[in-house]
RNA sequence: GCCGGUGUGGCGAAAUGGCAGACGCGACGGACUCAAAAUCCGUUUCCCCCUAAAGGAGUGUCGGUUCGAGUCCGACCACCGGCACCA
């Protein structure tokens, strides 16, 4: 059967599906002590169509998992939907369609596509978060951390457009106006739910260390959580208010020349009433939009009226609104210390401030010796700090801050999670109960696209009653972030129709923590902050157990066209059902897998790598056609007489060969011939290479470099090998099954052709007979002076004194030891060189 | 600016301190063919050389450690990514 992947893929997903051989087990089926691997991808926002970055990472995936399958573990291996969000809701504004029903077709496609790649995805674990038989849980969870506190409301300026009476996301706002119809935007704090993310800062800082993560992803998590150390200081002003500052530099102190305070720190607020060019300065500096608040570092302030005092001297110190002051970190204040901070420095310089030096340091900003600080002066920083704080008594602490934020998750918005929560006129906000979950959105709503969120326009939703009280009340119309979504879907995966828990405990200790996770560098903080935050959570509410959810981690790279990133809007995408519809699944997967390692950017120059992935696929075809119109191997009865004449070999280039039919099996290594013996060593140290780059390395280009090294070997053996037959019935036996995690389809294919029993998938991966690991004969390499002078071959067996005297005799070296004095001999461990060094 | 990553043939890349360029793509030459496609065989880092043998140089740059460095250490350069007034 020639490789005809158009035609044989979609028969061999049939016979997949139908074997149940992709279903994972539930936790009770699992025999006691058996192994179990979860490889898990992140969950896909269902677009309408896959593009090739989800076709790298389904196909990674994909190859763990089978290869792990044919290791002999369990395999956990599920997809489901992200499937809440702005898209769908856009899609209902502009189309008129309704989000479920977008939502739904898109899935439906995206699936099909998926399945034509023969991933081997457990669909009876498929989840959507848009189902309410999903989303109850999110409520269900955001009840049980209102319960332990973990859930808090709070005021937080959100993008208001006034035009639409409507909020939008940060990516909607576009030169400070929103980008679909151009009305301006205003920064208005609103009241809103948050998770207390910072309760777990140190923890999530500290577990870093023991995750098999990429290096660069812990390092922009620690930076993410910002843990900085430092002390909290009040000042007093003169008017008696008090204003507290963060400060990393205490022993600075003595250097206060101003205080510098956010716009939208109290003190400034409420000054501000009274002192209309403060007012106008603030409204100014809230103007600025985010995105020229990145881009531009102008510092400017405004000198209040007010002066505060110096803790130590009591002199007056004067305070300014800045627009540098964060309000968000620290205390929304900092003491100006213009001598001993770049920032403070700047301003200082601008508006005339005295710049006095207090530490005497290598450069301005390190620390080192205070000088002109009064009863401090002389001591070392370090201990100055720890000295004002004794004397500053209660004025002063030692404190740590983080730039980690409390997750705001309120959006207004209509397609999300419903927060469960009622607003009661005599009880407040009061949670629903969770008997009444879910809260389900509401089909009676329009799609506007300007005004409050379509769910304050439901009353079928909106009118309920208090679950405290009993009194009419109405429900809470903020939905919730889609991270929360993503932030446990891999947990519902383990129990996905559980109708009494998110899922069950006995389930997630049999299959967690994930053992691979694969998804885009662009996770590399929300997402995978927040989805450690949800599995801390779920330990404290006894609903999980272990510290991490995700113990390895890699993020691929991007799929590019000519060097920029595949969309639309350049009309540069590539889709991969094109692909597959020319060449197949197995030879994408292939190319895929083989392009680059998985971490770097691949680009889709043109159609050549994959065709030559296509042209290995067709030759491991031919040569298994080969071997099988030669007789096969081991088929005991056959009759050489019988055999149909071998066609023209057209893989060797040899002549044509006998029909090399054995009725006997592999006879023992010693009768080999030894091109026969060559293979099946090549052979043996490919099972052995393979095995560990998929097992230990998770390195998965240079599988697919060994599968063709062994092919081009294959392809060697010379038709009139006595035992042909035999070894190549070995030889491809295996191969088969280690070309069968990447190019499953066409495993299948062959295995039969082989005609060995069952699914190549359910078969044993290999192992490597120690026997044929190595030669007989090794070659050791000399080297002279470090330099490559020639080589010498040795029984494998001979010892390190043998190999050294070879290498000393071989001529190559005698020519550049002639006249020398031989200083030392290196022979290191594996004995694969010799080492010469002479003067 | 800070943090991280990457730098190896014409290209994608391999090399787990021990033979640099495996494997593939492309290119060139050849076989098969009336011809083409497909397939197969061969060549393909640079210098020297008719060729080969034998040399020499070579993994961004400069230094270091080591018998031995693409790999480890230090400084620098370039590119890519992330973050960014974090007190």
């Amino acid at each position: 059967m020639p490789f005809q992947p158009l035609v044989q893929e979609p028969e061999i997903q049939r016979r997949w599906l139908e074997s149940g051989a992709f279903r994972a087990k539930r936790a009770s089926e699992l025999l006691p002590g058996s192994k179990t691997f979860y490889m898990l991808v992140m969950l896909p926002y269902p677009s309408g169509r896959i593009h090739m970055g989800h076709v790298r990472n389904y196909t990674l995936g994909d190859v763990t998992a089978r290869f792990r399958r044919m290791r002999g573990y369990e395999v956990m291996h599920p997809l489901g939907w992200d499937s809440f969000g702005l898209p769908a809701e856009n899609a209902a504004i502009k189309h008129g369609i309704h989000p479920a029903i977008w939502t739904r077709k898109n899935i439906e496609e995206m699936k099909g596509q998926i399945q034509k790649m023969g991933i081997s995805y457990d669909w009876e674990r498929e989840i959507a978060s848009f189902q309410d038989d999903y989303y109850r849980w999110n409520q269900w969870l955001f009840l049980k951390m209102w319960e332990a506190g973990d859930v808090f409301r709070a005021m937080r300026t959100v993008n208001w457009c006034e035009e639409l009476g409507t909020v939008l996301a940060n990516e909607q706002v576009v030169d400070g106006k929103d980008e679909r119809t151009g009305h301006p935007v205003v920064q208005k704090p609103l009241e809103q739910y948050f998770f207390k993310t910072t309760k777990y800062a140190d923890e999530l800082l500290a577990c870093l260390d023991g995750l098999d993560w990429p290096d660069n992803v812990k390092t922009m998590q620690r930076y993410w959580i910002g843990r900085s150390e430092g002390a909290r200081l009040a000042f007093d002003l003169e008017d008696g208010q008090r204003v507290e500052v963060f400060t990393t530099r205490l022993d600075t102190l003595f250097g206060v020349t101003f205080m510098a305070l956010s716009t939208e720190h109290p003190v400034i607020e409420k000054a501000a009433q009274s002192d209309p060019s403060l007012k106008a300065f603030c409204d100014q500096v809230a103007r600025v939009s985010h995105e020229e608040r990145l881009t531009s570092d102008v510092k400017l302030g405004h000198r209040t009226a007010i002066s505060a005092l110096h803790p130590f001297t009591g002199e007056k110190v004067p305070v300014f609104a800045a627009n540098y002051v964060l309000m968000d970190y620290g205390t929304g204040a900092v003491m100006g210390v213009p001598a001993h901070d770049e920032r403070d420095h700047e301003f200082a310089l601008k508006y005339g401030l005295p710049i006095p030096k207090v530490i005497e340091a290598e450069s301005a900003w390190d620390l080192g010796t205070l000088v002109n600080s009064g009863e401090f002066t002389g001591l070392r920083s370090e201990d100055a700090v720890a000295a004002m704080i004794a004397k500053l008594g209660d004025r002063a602490e030692k404190t740590t801050t983080y730039k980690l934020k409390d997750w705001g998750l309120s959006r207004q918005r209509y397609w999300g999670t419903p927060i469960p929560t009622v607003h009661c006129d005599s009880c407040g906000v009061v949670p629903e109960k969770a008997e009444n979950l879910p809260v389900r959105l509401p089909e009676d709503v329009a799609f506007t696209g300007h005004g409050p969120s379509p769910l304050t326009t439901s009353s079928s939703f909106l009118d309920t009653k208090c679950p405290s009280c009993g009194r009419p009340a109405h429900r809470e119309t903020d939905t919730m972030d889609t991270f929360v979504d993503s932030s446990w879907y891999w947990l519902r995966y383990l129990d996905p129709k559980n109708a009494q828990l998110p899922f069950a405990k006995t389930e997630s200790d049999a299959w967690m923590p994930v053992d691979l996770y694969v998804g885009g560098i662009e996770h590399a903080t929300m997402h995978l902050i927040y989805a450690r935050f949800f599995y801390k959570v779920l330990r404290d509410l006894g609903l999980a157990s272990g510290p991490e959810p995700f113990q390895k981690l890699i993020c691929q790279g991007m799929v590019l066209k000519d060097g920029s990133k595949m969309s639309k809007s350049k009309g540069n995408i590539v889709d991969p059902d094109e692909v597959i519809s020319k060449y197949g699944a197995d030879a994408l997967r292939l190319f895929m897998i083989f392009a680059a390692p998985i971490e770097k950017e691949i680009d889709w120059t043109g159609f050549e790598g994959i065709e030559g992935a296509s042209r290995f696929l067709k030759r491991i075809t031919r040569m298994v056609e080969d071997h099988a119109n030669a007789g096969g191997g081991d088929r005991l009865f056959a009759d050489a007489h019988d055999v149909p004449p071998a066609p023209p070999h057209a893989v060797s280039g040899q002549s044509p060969a006998p029909a090399s039919v054995t009725a006997e099996p592999l006879p023992a290594k010693n009768q080999l011939a030894p091109e026969e013996k060559a293979l099946l060593i090549k052979l043996n140290q490919t099972i052995a290479r393979l095995t560990d780059d998929l097992e230990r390395r998770y390195q998965f280009n240079t599988v697919v470099s060994g599968l063709m090294e062994l092919s081009n070997a294959l392809a060697d053996l010379p038709a009139d090998a006595p035992h042909r037959g035999a070894v190549m019935q070995q030889a491809l036996d295996a191969f088969v099954r280690l070309m069968s995690p990447v190019a499953p389809h066409l495993a299948e294919q062959l295995w039969s052709q082989l005609d060995r029993p069952g699914l190549c998938m359910q078969a044993t991966w290999p192992e490597a007979d120690p026997a044929f690991l190595e030669a007989d004969e090794v070659t050791v390499v000399v080297q002279v002076n470090g330099k490559v002078r020639g080589r010498i071959s040795v029984p494998a067996a001979a010892p390190e004194e043998a190999r050294r005297a070879a290498a000393l005799a071989c001529p190559e070296a005698q020519a550049h030891l002639a006249g020398k004095e031989i200083v030392k001999v290196v022979v290191p461990a594996g004995g694969k060189l010799v080492s010469i060094v002479v003067k």
